[in-house]
DNA sequence: GTGAAAGCGCTAACAC
DNA sequence: GTGTTAGCGCTTTCAC
């Protein structure tokens, strides 16, 4: 079946030693190369990465590990990454592990044993004890998204999220807005803390109080989760007249809830969105929401890796990168007049 | 650096065949068992699947070709064959090809390469040259979303393209309309020729004889060109009172562009859309689609995977599933009252 | 139960 | 330029 350098060896009369030369860029005597080339073509041979990578002890792949692949915000970025990598030389292996902790651990260990050269890891775990293996094996790691406070020896690339959300919430309340409803994500994850956290630093810098009326809604960075947490803020009759949600999917459950509750953008209630502006687009008014720079978290991420590649086994300091996230606006915020 | 099984040998002063044996499911004395696990653990051991491949030549897993990750469509379908797969002890790697040819050959030679004991396409090159090499070593090669035509031994699954649209245009034809739009994809691309045809098929049954007036609209796939076509289907002013659109991407520029002249859906205007029910359900009202069984069609081409795998080489007829799309309706679709 | 040894396909000294 | 050779880490007979 599998047509080895052997095969080709023995076709064209040379050694093995010879042709693994060519293969890897070496020069040979004309006569030879064009019957190396000819071999090659016809018995349709390709190198064996295993074979190669046994002896190299370089896979040039690098691991990928997420919490779900099905997923606009995650392949966005992820795309950038193996695009660029790819560019020079390298082909990523993706792990989805379905947020699931216990996979995302045996990630790791599968993706070591693939050889990776390098681990990028959008953590699932938030103690990074998953990430033990590689660290302990000068695998270099990189997170995306979310920091692991405590980490020590991985590099990271994220936006600043409290600033993001600052931003939002600081423009609703120059509009205006005094009573403006948040919808945020699980407190473990790092995002989310960083996201409220910036939501009462908007507050407090405004001269308002901790907010109380249910306005701050604990969901869970789901569809399901927004569209609940949304239907709560509306029933609470808090006075509440702007809502901030903080990421992709809760957005979409949230103007879902809204239509149902025949509640207008922006006239009965304004609404700042997070992430993808594709859905941002379709609704009418478009929707005024924060995005992330994905492929410059991607770009970033990839070039971060390929210094630490060139660089070998030489540690260096962890980097970490955070990037500005962007308001976009839309048509979802209504300016309320003053009193 | 890395930990071998040489180095846990050793350390328990057993040899290698035995921890290796140990380590495939063997037995080994209680006091033996104990000091070899002992090892593994405070070593942080895993297996080189390099070295292993090399010898058992398998690899156990699988390579998945793609025109783009960075779309959901695909990644919901490719998130439910990892899943699957997975949990049958292969792991996927995800080649994005960008929509390019050229990079779609290479994916094939580097998944060889990689010694991936099946493949998983969503073919961008037309006429299946690029799998060749594959086939001509008996790796097992499926087909998603489109099919090749005159591709002797892949296995395939898709949705039945010509039925879906012929349902979508028929339902139109029966709410009174009768002047019906389509805005379809590359005629090079399998699944848009065979939505045309359903198009046309329905028009035809229902005594309707090819529609002029540039009412169909030729597009790529894209946001930016459903956009295009959609503002061209307006300005056209043909009586137009419906319109089909023939997948995800272009439903979206569709609507925005819709959103844009001030067309209400669907008063002014009625439209079907196609694929992912997220966004279908955020406009206002809900989009009427035709959506694709995105997880069983994964389901499938994991399992056709799985039984190719368990037969090992021995052939074996090619297998093409078609599987129905599903007409869901919203709210975007007007009955016309009956002259 | 356990061990010795051959070899998977390739690369990289090192000689010629 | 080309060939010889020694392994990379593992599995797998085949003895013991």
């Amino acid at each position: 079946l599998s047509v080895t350098l052997k095969d080709i060896a023995r076709e064209t009369g040379l050694s093995l030693a010879t042709v693994s030369k060519y293969i890897n860029g070496g020069v040979l005597k004309e006569a030879n190369r064009a019957a190396v080339e000819r071999a090659i073509r016809e018995t349709g041979y390709t190198v064996n990465e295993y074979a190669r990578s046994l002896k190299s002890n370089r896979s040039r792949s690098v691991g990928v590990i997420i919490p779900e692949l099905n997923n606009v915000f995650i392949t966005q970025i992820i795309s950038q990454v193996e695009k660029i990598l790819q560019g020079h030389g390298y082909s990523i292996i993706i792990c989805d592990c379905h947020t699931d902790e216990k996979r995302e651990c045996e990630a790791v260990r599968f993706l070591l044993g693939k050889m990776v050269d390098g681990i990028i890891n959008m953590p699932v775990c938030q103690d990074g004890r998953h990430l033990k293996p590689a660290l302990s094996r000068k695998v270099p790691v990189l997170l995306i998204d979310r920091e692991i406070p405590g980490l020590r020896d991985a590099d990271s690339v994220h936006i600043d999220n409290a600033a993001a959300a600052d931003a939002a919430v600081s423009y609703l309340l120059e509009k205006g807005h005094r009573s403006i409803g948040i919808i945020v994500g699980p407190q473990e994850i790092y995002t989310s803390r960083h996201r409220l956290e910036g939501y009462r630093r908007a507050l407090t810098s405004h001269g308002l109080g901790e907010s109380g009326g249910g306005l701050v809604q604990y969901s869970d960075y789901t569809v399901q989760g927004g569209y609940e947490s949304m239907r709560r803020l509306i029933q609470a009759q808090n006075g509440m007249t702007a809502v901030f949600v903080t990421n992709y999917e809760m957005t979409l459950g949230a103007v879902i809830a809204a239509n149902e509750s025949g509640i207008r953008l922006p006239d009965d209630l304004s609404l700042i969105g997070f992430d993808n502006t594709d859905l941002s687009r379709v609704t009418r008014p478009p929707l005024t929401i924060v995005t992330q720079p994905l492929e410059e978290i991607g770009t970033q991420a990839a070039r971060i890796l390929l210094e630490r590649f060139a660089r070998g086994g030489k540690a260096g300091v962890p980097v970490s990168v955070t990037l500005p996230a962007e308001l976009r606006e839309g048509g979802s915020v209504a300016e309320l007049k003053r009193r």
